[in-house]
DNA sequence: CCATGTAAATACACTCGTCAGTATACTTCG
DNA sequence: CGAAGTATACTGACGAGTGTATTTACATGG
């Protein structure tokens, strides 16, 4: 049973993703971990110097993996139908059936008060990107003052998330969806 | 030191309050809580059966002060005016020095998972009521659609919670506000 | 083709700390 | 007396991280 080192390395962070995605940060054992990486908790600990890294490892991971994601989203276009396909995307991806709100701002929820934990600056970054991103696709659609706009989508976007979750309603996309249309109308 | 029972549930009530605010759920401990009220563990739960019942109790009882406050917020007059005050009383609450979010929603996102917990339904019925709150307001502004507009707000003053703690900057107060003045003007 | 070294992982017991919740006997004040 | 609280020690569970000896599989060199 011998597996490279990156093998390995990546089955933690899958593991390690899932689980904290899930459960949160605090919830969840350094052996749950393992035990759903196949792994003993020892080995565990020969790829991580402690579960505070792991966490901001992973962070690191499963942002590169969203932004590759966003960057295969079609976004050229006429806006309307690319935040219509945006907030439906994210309406969708609430509607798994264990859905328990975005990861990264969870994390920084939970680690709140912990305002030099290495997560947080994961965490923010990331979110930076997301915004660029947007602003990016919106002025290939035309829009004029794109980084304000971008920056309401995601206001909309981090309010839709939390609200789903506190209601388990998913209209809330929608209604975020209709307000980012009619915030980027040239007219207004 | 003979306390009336009210009076001690009271300072629980508060002590706990003030710890899950900052701290989240997980990370406090019941003897903090009792250090704090100035009473010892034993005491604490000859008045609450279990953490997780004392947090229920304390989510409802901060539910109805935070009620309290808004029912006192000025609410009349021009909708314009009346979201700027409402969102700059956000922006000046987000700069208390150890600001970590807003409790409910912090809450609930540090239980995400685990979906029958009692203080997730007072969580819910708390921003039920914040958003029920909001349209009234806006129905006495003269604004049209309040549901819908009331929802919109709800969303840009959730986002704004997050995208501020986040990044640290209270500047998405201000850009959730112009964006809900936008959103709520007749012309659209 | 086989020996042997070595990286990766196992098995498993153990330390040390924390924390929810309990038990029991005592105290204070009205 | 009786209600409210103190003091203090305790149980039982869990969890992060370590120590140590052992095993598996591949690689390399003879």
């Amino acid at each position: 049973m011998k597996r490279s080192k990156q093998q390995t390395r990546l089955r933690i962070l899958d593991a390690a993703f899932g689980l904290f995605w899930r459960q949160g940060f605090l919830r969840v054992s350094v052996d749950e971990i393992a035990a759903r990486a196949g792994i003993t908790k020892r080995a565990l600990y020969q790829h991580f110097p402690s579960k505070d890294d792991l966490m901001a490892m992973t962070l690191a991971h499963s942002s590169k993996l969203a932004i590759d994601r966003l960057r295969a989203f079609p976004r050229a276009g006429e806006p309307g139908a690319f935040i219509d396909s945006f907030f439906a995307d994210l309406s969708e991806w609430a509607a798994k059936p264990k859905w328990s709100g975005g990861g990264f701002t969870r994390v920084v929820v939970e680690l709140a008060d912990l305002r030099g934990h290495p997560a947080r600056s994961i965490a923010r970054n990331h979110k930076t990107a997301v915004e660029q991103w947007l602003a990016d696709g919106l002025a290939t659609g035309g829009v004029s003052s794109q980084r304000e706009r971008a920056r309401e989508i995601m206001l909309l976007t981090e309010g839709a998330m939390a609200l789903m979750l506190i209601h388990g309603d998913r209209s809330y996309a929608q209604t975020a969806a209709r307000a980012a249309k009619r915030l980027v109308r040239k007219e207004y």
